[in-house]
DNA sequence: TGTACATCAGTGAACGCGCGTTCACTGATGTAC
DNA sequence: TGTACATCAGTGAACGCGCGTTCACTGATGTAC
């Protein structure tokens, strides 16, 4: 039997803000998003009724601050990307090596995208949201991708590879592979996979960009 | 202004069944869900109550065939494996050269792909149904996947590679790559690809393998 | 050859859920005077 | 120093939609007799 004296509170009722501080709760509910795509693994469960809900804030409360799900995606898939980012560079810092740098900064993507399974799919699957979709040059996978050209062409340079084909060219390539070997395991996490995700990055981009010389073990 | 005599038909009624031929109901069923998989790209729109619209019946005559949409996922899937298989045997058909037939069955994983976007999403994205999930070994993927080391181990064999890793070790690392260079190809089909999808498998999967002494040009 | 009836192949109404979106509103609080 | 009030930060009720699922039902038709 409950207790019936317990008033019907709202539960996780959240403190109004301050005068003044009301842009606090676009951040909650950016918070809130993020949240709610690394729990469910993707952006499908994602709507402003489980946001606000979790924020615990009545639904038409998100209107001031976003005019629908999609401006709440693009937020919370820029923070993805900026966290995406520095997974790389931590990845390749203090790593002199053009090879063993591109090499480090590929496994960064891996990890990535296994430590944020549901911000890996929302990023590089089909529901990106329209804005981020790669169209501008400026955006961020782009940049991430040019990032990834530079890093090979360092390479190149540095006569790490006997592969001298455009490195934009080489990079997009690297990068759908490397798409498609973190995508199959989170997507698959049950498949017995032979090796680590580690190894079979560092395989494939070995092979990819024809690095040569360097101490098979990672 | 409308035509008032119409009378308000339900339309696109389907016609009833002879009696014993209620199981045609079933096949219509997956047809439609077949279709809607193909003009949504995938399985989100993917109901009960949109099947049984499309193919023009009550919501609840779809309980008698399936007792829920994985159920009907679990059809579609099937025969999307089933013309997966299609695609990749009648791509290699007469043609002798293990490494040039290992590159068309690959390449008809490309056109798989490119052509049932929305089916391939489904079987090899996060939506597949639990009970095809890769787990069980006559999963129809980990047959495919024993086709493809078939595929490599007949390249070995013949000495179209210097590689001698384990054909299975090798199939995978080949799929992941595959399913990147498709997937973000479907996903992403305004950005500026550098190269056709079939010149980036022929890329990737002779890197991969290590085919050697092959016209490079496809 | 006729007819009763069991069965088949569905229908229709109803319910609750989560969702997006609108509209009028409320109550606290900073600030102008 | 007090107070009126504009504004800020939200609330609550309501609507329609698509969805899954239940339940009792209906009407055609093949078949046993």
């Amino acid at each position: 039997v409950d207790t019936v004296d317990t008033e019907p509170t709202k539960l996780d009722r959240r403190p109004r803000n301050r005068r003044g501080e009301g842009a606090r709760l676009r951040t909650d509910l950016i918070d809130a998003a993020t949240a709610l795509v690394a729990e469910t693994g993707g952006s499908q469960r994602l709507s402003l009724t489980a946001v606000a809900k979790k924020v615990g804030i009545a639904t038409t409360s998100v209107y001031p601050h976003f005019a629908n799900i999609e401006e709440l995606k693009v937020a919370v898939v820029e923070r993805g990307f900026a966290e995406f980012g520095r997974y790389r560079s931590s990845a390749s810092r203090s790593i002199s090596d053009p090879a063993e740098a591109l090499l480090a900064r590929c496994r960064g993507y891996g990890r990535f995208a296994v430590d944020h399974p549901g911000h890996y799919r929302l990023m590089f699957g089909p529901d990106l949201p329209e804005s981020l979709s790669y169209e501008a040059p400026d955006a961020p996978g782009r940049r991430a991708l040019r990032g990834l050209a530079d890093s090979i062409e360092q390479c190149q340079r540095a006569g790490a590879t006997d592969n001298h084909d455009d490195p934009l060219r080489l990079a997009v390539l690297v990068w759908g592979c490397l798409h498609g070997l973190v995508s199959l395991r989170i997507d698959r996490p049950r498949f017995p996979w032979p090796t680590s995700i580690d190894h079979a990055i560092d395989d494939a981009v070995r092979k990819l960009v024809g690095l040569h010389g360097l101490s098979p073990s990672s």
